[in-house]
DNA sequence: TATCCGAATTGGAACGTTCAAGCAGGTCAG
DNA sequence: CTGACCTGCTTGAACGTTCCAATTCGGATA
C-alpha cells in the first residue's frame, strides 16, 4: 500500500509550502498560474485529497448535511422519500457535501438529536421533511441559529426559514381540469381529514377549481385517513350517493388505488386520478399528479449551500410546480 | 450561546488532566471509580461531547458507515431499500456508529466513490446490498482490507467477506408447503430470469418442495423481469394451459399483484403468494413472504462492529429465515 | 537612490483528541 | 534497604488542515 498522501506530501512534489497547496485548492485565485499549474499537477500525480477531518478541525465546518429518514408508513408513499432521499444525495454530492441519515421516535427525539449531531460532527446543516402545523423543530434550530432547509412550506410562520416546496393545490387543479376537459361535470374529492397542511392544500385546489367553472363542490368530498382499503371504502360512500360522481381526485395515490376498486363498472368507467405518481400508479395505469421530487432535493441542497457558503444574496424559497401524467384511469 | 466545551474544559472542572477524562470515555476501568464518577459528573454537568473529528485525526477512525442508496426501482420494492435504511441507522447508531448515504450510476463508478469517500473521511466500512455473481466492488474491498458487509450471499466466493442474507428458499418453501396444506396439487412459480442468483435460489425452494412430496415441477415456471404487467401476462400464459394450476407462487410482490389480475375468476379462486411483504400486498390482502429486514440491518451492523471494534471471536455470517404472512390470496 | 507597495509565498500556531512516555507513591521480594 | 513492579494520574507530542502574521521580491514612486 502507498503511504498516505497528505498536503505535505503535496507541497514536497509540488517544491511549495502547505500553505500554497492549501490555497490552491481553496482561493485558487491569489495564486500565481503557474504555480498554481504545477501543484495541481502535483495532487493529480499523488492522487491527494484532502482529510475532511482536519479541514473541519481547523474551519469547524463538516461540509455533511443531515436528513431524518423515517419508515415508510404506506409504502406506497414510501418510494417518495427514497427519490427525495436519492436526489438529495447526488445533488448535494454535486456541491461537495455529503448526506448522514439519522432516526427518531418522534419530534423531541429529533431535537435531542440535534444537539448531539451538532456537537460531535459539527453538521453544517438540516434538511427537514414534512413540515406541519405548529412544528417544534424548526422554532428550536431558528431559536439556534442552524443553518436549515425543510421540503415543504413553515405553514404558520411564513418567514421562518428557507423552504423548497411543490404545489400541491395546482397539482389537484390541474387533476380536476383535466377532468371537466373530458366532460366530467360532477368531480369527487377524497381527502384527508382537515387539518393537514398538505391535505388542505391540496383540496383548496380541487374547490377553487370547481368554482372557476361554476359548479358547486358542495357533498362531493370526503375525508378518511390514508390506505387503500379507506380509499375504496370512502369511494363507495360517493358512489351511493343518489347522484353519484363520475370522476373522483384523490389526495394520495394509496387512497386513488382504493377508489378504483370500488368501481362497480369492471369495464371501469371511474375516472381517478391520484397524487405522488408512485411506481405502483404507473404500473396499475392510475393517472397521477407527479411531484419533481429531483428538483425539489436539488432546490434545498442549492439553498442550504447558498447559506452557507456565504451569499452575497440572501436565498429565497421555492416553490415547485407538479405535473400530471396521463394514463389510463383519467 | 454557552462557550464551546471540550475535554479541558472538562478536565478543569472535574481538577484532573484532559488525558484522565479520555481515559473515562475510552477505558473506564483503568480510572479509580471515584476520580470516574467525578469525571463523569463533570461531563454531565457541563453537557461535554466528544468531537469527532478531533478524535477521528488521532485515531484514524470516523465511526461512519457508508451505504449506497438506490433509485427505487418497481416502487413496491423500493420501499424494501427502505426499511433495510431505516433499520441500519436504528443499528448503527445503538452502536455508536452514523450512516453515511452516497449513490453511483454503476459498480465501476461505486468503485471509484470508495476511494474517495475512503480518503476524504476516513469511512469504517461499506455495507452493500444486493450483491451479484461476480460482483467486482466485494473483490476491490477486499483486495484493500476495507472492512465491509454485505446483505446478499457472496454467491461465487464464500468465504471473500462477511455477508447476512435471507433465505430465499426456505421462504418460497414455506409458501408452496402452505398452498400444499391448502389442498393444492397444481402450484405454478413465476420467476426472473435465470442468471440472477436471488432469484434462482427463491426458484429452489418451490422446486424442491414440490420434489419433496412427489409431485413434478415441469412445465408450471414462467421467467419474466419484474413488474405488475409482466405479472398479469405471465400468469395468463400459466392459467391458458391444458391443465392449468390452482395457485401461484410468485418471486416478488409486483409479479404477484399482476398474476392476482389475472385470475379470471371475480371471486379470486385463484391462491397468489408473494415475495417481500410490501406494504402494498398488506393493503391488497395479497399474502406474501415477509424479509426480517430490521434483523438484517441489525445483523449487518454487528458484524461490521465486531469486525471493527476488534474482535476477539472471528464473526460469522448470518443467514436468516422469512415467515410467511397469511392474508386473503393464499 | 531610497522608499514604499502589492502580489506571491512562507512558517508558526492552533483546532480537540488520543498515544506514548513519564512520574509519583506504594507494595513486595530478595 | 534496594530495586523491580504495580496503580493512578499527568505531560508533551502528534494527527492534517487552515488562519494569521511575517517575509520576500520585483516594480513603481518620491
Amino acid at each position: 500500500m502507498s503511504q498516505k498522501v497528505t498536503i505535505a506530501t503535496v507541497a514536497a512534489y509540488a517544491q511549495v509550502s502547505r500553505q500554497t497547496v492549501s490555497n490552491v485548492i481553496n482561493s485558487p485565485d491569489i495564486v500565481r498560474p503557474e504555480t498554481r499549474e504545477r501543484v495541481r499537477a502535483a495532487i493529480a500525480a499523488l492522487g491527494y485529497r484532502a482529510n475532511q477531518a482536519a479541514r473541519q478541525m481547523r474551519t469547524g465546518r463538516s461540509r455533511l448535511l443531515a436528513v431524518r429518514i423515517e419508515p415508510a408508513g404506506d409504502g406506497v408513499n414510501g418510494s417518495v422519500a427514497d427519490r427525495f432521499l436519492h436526489g438529495l444525495t447526488d445533488a448535494a454530492g454535486a456541491a461537495g457535501y455529503r448526506v448522514m441519515l439519522y432516526t427518531a421516535r418522534d419530534d423531541n427525539d429529533e431535537i435531542a438529536t440535534y444537539d448531539d449531531l451538532l456537537r460531535a460532527y459539527d453538521l453544517d446543516g438540516f434538511v427537514l421533511t414534512g413540515t406541519g402545523h405548529g412544528d417544534p423543530r424548526t422554532s428550536w434550530l431558528a431559536r439556534r441559529d442552524v443553518p436549515f432547509v425543510t421540503f415543504g412550506r413553515p405553514w404558520d410562520t411564513p418567514d421562518l426559514h428557507l423552504w423548497v416546496d411543490v404545489d400541491g393545490a395546482d397539482g389537484v387543479a390541474q387533476a380536476t381540469r383535466r377532468l371537466l376537459a373530458t366532460g366530467h361535470r360532477r368531480i369527487g374529492f377524497i381527502g384527508w381529514p382537515a387539518g393537514s397542511a398538505v391535505g388542505d392544500d391540496r383540496r383548496s385546489g380541487w374547490e377553487s377549481t370547481l368554482a372557476e367553472v361554476g359548479l358547486d363542490p358542495h357533498g362531493l368530498a370526503r375525508e378518511t385517513v390514508d390506505g387503500i382499503a379507506e380509499g375504496e371504502a370512502t369511494a363507495r360512500e360517493l358512489l351511493d350517493l343518489d347522484d353519484p360522481p363520475t370522476a373522483l381526485v384523490c389526495v394520495s395515490d394509496s387512497l386513488a388505488l382504493g377508489a378504483l376498486r370500488a368501481d362497480p363498472d369492471p369495464a371501469g368507467s371511474l375516472a381517478v386520478i391520484g397524487f405522488d405518481d408512485t411506481p405502483v400508479a404507473a404500473a396499475m395505469g392510475l393517472t397521477s399528479v407527479s411531484q419533481p421530487l429531483r428538483q425539489a432535493a436539488a432546490g434545498c441542497v442549492d439553498l442550504m449551500v447558498a447559506m452557507l457558503d456565504g451569499p452575497p444574496v440572501p436565498p429565497t424559497p421555492l416553490l415547485l410546480h407538479p405535473s400530471l401524467v396521463l394514463r389510463q384511469t383519467a
